[in-house]
RNA sequence: GGCCGAGUGGUGGAAUAGGCAGACACACGGGACUUAAAAUCCCGUAUCGCGCAAGCGGUGUGCGGGUUCAAGUCCCGCCUCGGCCA
């Protein structure tokens, strides 16, 4: 009795694909090529998890699809492997970082060759391989050795003109001044315009762990792990000049096939504004106090006229805070300036009576995050630094201050504060009784926001509300009177040509952050220079590419070593230090690349994986890119996407690369949710009932009245208690008590985690039901995108329908595994053929548009009609057997066997439907009277109107209703329905 | 708070471009096969009312309006949940 074996059928395939190299492409497309790509796994200790094989499974039915349309089809997998925890597995246990990884690599490659995924094994990486880092870095070198010219004009491959392009730093410009200066000045000077810069930035560190902990390690100010005490302090960073790249990512968005969703969390998280630069006057020396006013009104009208001859300069010098605005018409309103407390200026700024203030000011601002200072709903805080500016505008001095609210990394790390206008400048305003000026009048018939009518305060009797919106300028001066819009380019001109302003595009989007305090990642491939004294001089060198890679040093224990230097720092002497040819001393650096970096570029390796002369050949890179179609899951949408293209167009600028856009078509798979789960609420025991006997009855608690664990209009704790089925009913789109209806339940389903021990494990799901079956319930589970809950009795489902498939196809009464005798080589009838085409048809169409649930829908409607037949034509079940490899890759090779086929089927050609086999020769139509089906007739497929109408008409029960009535209005959908208007 | 997405039977979901809501599954109920069980096969299953019955009628896609001969689908206003950002 050979029943559905599902292990020994996968093993048997598994190892035919691997053995014969079925899934091995050339290494240039032969004909069409296709190049399919997963978001490659972080292969972490637990091992695949079942939201893994959801996009995987979704790309290899493409793959396998399109294989057998005759594609040349790239697809790949790797792993993603530098990364945290491995990091701090290592500082537990000692194991190095690499033991671990590689041990999980090993686990994840068993798992995913356990689902049959049609990968090209051979291409496999892993960004940990120093033959892979090894051109991570020399990619590393190219941005290093690249500056952005704004202003150069290029045309693309499609003729179309750009302006903005990444080339060599030799081409640089030097001006004169810092030629005259010497070498070294114009090594810096080349520095300071690298892509690649260094630069003094904030890190979370966290002296009671002695290590710098990554954002996502710090929850409120304390370190996840031991709850300690976070402070930011600044150290030297690598970063990248990702927003010189700004424009250009938001703009080619619009040439990529994205879902609208992802594209618009791109556009948002650039963040582009349009604005204002403008200089503030703070007088040259000391922090200017409103006494000096007189002195300083003198010298302020002097610079006006340097500014006016010079122009607006690219960077201010001392003499002026520069700020960036996107309400440039609002600067007669101006009643105050905000530095970040970070801001260089802040020191010569602080006047003597202010500097304690300041300088605790500042202490407690670097123990908060960036999203805890601009939270609008948090209280305002804030520190006068005792010093004045200048209003360009009107030469009024507004009092300086230094505030969380205003960011270092935004714009210039200073605002002009417009309270009027501004939601948080005027919270401040109010809350430091600083002044208000309306600068703004909003339209006639203007309703304030629901944030601005919260902000509403009493003066005199009288209220005062903010208003954020545009409307007409009032005691602007000469600009009184004009409309927001226009304001904003009449002064951004003015102020231009008075140099002290500019018209300004300004980005949400930070520069990148590319350096980390840890040891599992890829060295940086740079030497600073030292001075005698063995001090950095601040000069750099690289390592040549014949020198690359720089593989991680030989380092036994991974404690925090207690500084926040990185761990490298205490690698061995012959890693860190050496003697250039020249006698230069040079010291490495200690930091090392961000996981980003491994998986920025993994895609172009893949193309030519093995290639030990460049990190990709151009022909195959021409050949195969860009990526047709990319699925992951959308937690990536902004970052590691972003910052891949940011790399490719670098690559590009440089000459690199064929298409400036890496991935064409961009799919994100909706999270699987653990099974749903019915929770009841009941008040947790307190101290008094505590030891009472455990039977004691806790009140019941309507799930509607708890939130977080607490009724919410008592505060009293709850606990929550998992039920059973039968312990709930339904009442209207509730769950509530069986034994208490007044109760409410809490039905749906979580996030699958550890602590709530909902996770499902794919080597169970495999070993139970096959891994045909866990592939094809991922996929019958609903739309890809869609969020899902997991279901046990589902996988039951898939799995039965597979057997079912079996059965129609083999003998399950025979000793051996032998073909059905109901399938035989005869004529198949009309219906069976219709049955078949409609099949392929259905199913085509929706591989093509990844609707993957409902092709599963088609075939089971297939497997039903047919394997409840006698006879079964062998020339209906080979082509059903096709549609259903893609799917369940195994069953349908081992079903191709038995039906005479040869080798495996993954490159027989996909069936065809022949449209004229899908017409029937009766179609039913529906008969609605005044919108409601009233009845339904058979009518020829040919009928046209008249046949159908008068065919409705001599339907017995339409007669009857028609009766008497005068027809309004007839409608026709051809095929569907007939719709009578009466009167 | 802002933006995005989603609300359809007991459950997951289906419904091309506005044209018969509930395909396909799960679960449940009934039956067949069996000594029995498993497996398998068959039938039923949105809901209310009327009817012995075949059937007939009403209601129904989160809520309230609207457009249309016709709305799950389009428009306006809400509610709830989820995600991202702040």
């Amino acid at each position: 009795m050979p029943r559905y074996d599902p292990r020994r059928i996968e093993k048997k395939w598994q190892d035919y694909w691997e053995q014969n190299r079925t899934f091995a492409v050339s290494p240039l497309p032969a004909g069409e090529k296709l190049y399919v790509l997963d978001m490659f796994p972080y292969p972490s200790g637990d091992g695949l998890h079942v939201g893994h094989p959801e996009g995987y499974t979704a790309t290899d039915i493409t793959c396998r699809y399109q294989r057998m349309r005759g594609k040349s089809v790239l697809h790949p997998m790797g792993w993603d492997a530098f990364g945290l925890p491995a990091e701090q597995h290592a500082i537990k246990t000692g194991t190095h970082p690499r033991e671990t990884t590689y041990k999980n690599i090993a686990t994840f490659r068993r798992q995913l060759k356990m689902l049959g995924f049609s990968y090209d094994w051979s291409r496999e990486l892993a960004t940990t391989d120093p033959e892979y880092f090894r051109w991570t870095q020399w990619i590393f070198l190219q941005i290093f050795d690249t500056w952005h010219d704004p202003d150069f004009g290029w045309t693309d491959g499609a003729g179309k003109k750009h302006v903005g392009k990444g080339r060599p730093i030799a081409e640089l410009p030097i001006p004169p001044e810092v030629n005259a200066a010497g070498p070294a000045a114009v090594r810096r000077f080349q520095d300071a315009h690298r892509l690649a810069y260094q630069t003094e930035a904030p890190v979370n560190w966290c002296p009671a762990l002695g290590t710098v902990l990554a954002n996502e390690e710090v929850i409120d100010g304390k370190s996840e792990r031991g709850s300690h005490p976070v402070v930011r302090i600044p150290l030297r960073q690598w970063m990248l000049g990702i927003t010189a790249y700004a424009e250009r990512l938001l703009s080619d968005l619009d040439s990529v096939n994205w879902p609208d969703s992802i594209k618009l969390l791109q556009r948002n998280w650039i963040g582009k504004s349009d604005g204002a630069e403008v200089d503030f006057y703070i007088g040259k020396g000391e922090a200017l106090s409103i006494a000096q006013r007189s002195v300083w009104a003198e010298s302020f009208e002097a610079w006006k006229v340097v500014r006016k001859r010079s122009g607006f300069p690219k960077a201010p010098a001392d003499e002026c805070i520069r700020i960036y605005t996107t309400r440039p018409d609002t600067l007669f309103g101006a009643t105050y300036m905000v530095l970040a407390p970070e801001h260089p200026f802040v020191d010569r700024l602080t006047t003597a009576d202010q500097k304690a203030a300041v300088d605790a000011y500042r202490r407690q601002a670097s123990t908060k995050s960036d999203l805890d200072r601009t939270d609008l709903a948090k209280d305002k805080t804030g520190v006068f630094t005792g010093s004045y500016a200048v209003n360009p505008v009107n030469g009024e001095p507004i009092p300086v201050w230094i505030a969380d609210y205003v960011l270092i990394s935004y714009g210039t790390g200073a605002i002009m504060a417009v309270p009027a206008h501004d939601l948080r400048d005027w919270e401040f305003a109010v809350k430091f009784q600083l002044p208000i000026i309306p600068v703004v009048q909003p339209p006639t018939g203007y309703e304030p926001t629901k944030d601005e009518l919260a902000q509403t305060r009493m003066v005199a009797g009288k209220t005062e509300t903010p208003f954020a919106g545009e409307g007409n300028a009032l005691a602007s001066g000469p600009y009184s009177g004009l409309a927001t819009s226009e304001f904003k380019q009449k002064i951004s001109a003015d102020l231009s040509s008075a140099g002290l302003g500019r018209g300004a595009v300004n980005y949400r989007l930070r520069d990148w952050l590319f350096s980390r305090q840890h040891f599992w990642g890829e060295p940086f491939p740079i030497w600073h220079e030292l001075d005698a004294d063995g001090k950095p001089t601040g000069l750099m060198r690289t390592d040549a590419e014949a020198e690359l890679p720089v593989t991680l040093p030989a380092m036994t224990h991974f404690k925090p070593h207690g500084r926040p230097e990185p761990p490298l720092a205490e690698a061995p002497q012959e890693w860190l230090f050496k003697t250039a040819p020249d006698g230069m001393r040079l010291a490495r650096e200690t930091n090392t690349m961000p996981q980003w970096a491994g998986s920025c570029w993994y895609y172009l390796r893949f193309i030519d994986p093995k290639n030990g002369q460049a990190f990709v050949d151009r022909e195959k890179e021409r050949a195969w890119m860009p990526v047709d179609l990319y699925i992951g899951g959308a937690e990536h949408a902004v970052l590691h996407l972003l910052y891949s293209r940011f790399w490719h167009k670098v690559l590009f600028d440089r000459g690199h690369l064929s298409c400036d856009e890496p991935f064409r078509r961009l799919v994100n798979q909706g999270m699987i949710l653990g099974e749903a789960e019915l929770t009841g609420y009941r008040l947790a025991p307190s101290e008094n009932t505590k030891h009472q006997t455990p039977n004691t009855e806790l009140e019941w608690i309507s799930a509607r009245a708890v939130r977080d664990d607490v009724e919410t209009s008592t505060g009293r704790p709850v606990q929550a208690v998992k039920l059973s089925a039968d312990q709930v009913v339904k009442k209207g789109n509730d769950f509530v008590l069986a034994d208490d209806p007044a109760i409410v339940v809490e039905s749906r389903a979580f996030k699958m985690s550890k602590s709530r021990g909902n996770v499902i494990n794919p080597d169970k799901v495999v070993d139970e039901y096959g891994a045909d079956s866990l592939r094809l319930y991922e996929m019958f589970m609903g739309p890809l995108e869609a969020v899902k809950p997991w279901s046990m009795s589902g996988v039951e489902g898939v799995s039965r329908f597979l057997a079912r498939v079996w059965r129609m196809i083999t003998d399950e009464s025979a000793d051996e595994i032998r073909l059905n005798p109901a399938v035989q080589d005869v004529e198949p009838t009309p219906e069976q053929l219709r049955l078949l085409h409609k099949t392929i048809q259905a199913v085509t169409n929706d591989v093509e548009n990844l609707g993957f649930n409902t092709a599963i829908s088609r075939m089971m409607e297939f497997v039903n009609a047919v394997a409840g037949q006698a006879c079964r034509p062998r020339s209906i079940v080979k082509p059903f057997v096709l549609l259903l490899a893609p799917f369940a890759p195994h069953l349908a090779e081992e079903a191709w066997e038995l039906l005479g086929g040869s080798g495996t089927l993954a490159y027989e050609a996909w069936p065809t439907f022949d449209p004229a086999l899908l017409v029937e020769s009766e179609v039913e139509i529906a008969v609605q009277i005044n919108g409601k089906v009233r009845g339904k007739i058979r009518v020829p497929s040919d009928a046209d109107q008249s046949v159908v109408e008068s065919a409705a008409r001599a339907d017995a029960r339409i007669a009857e209703q028609l009766a008497g009535k005068q027809i309004v209005k007839i409608i026709y959908v051809p095929g569907r329905l007939l719709s009578f208007v009466v009167k």
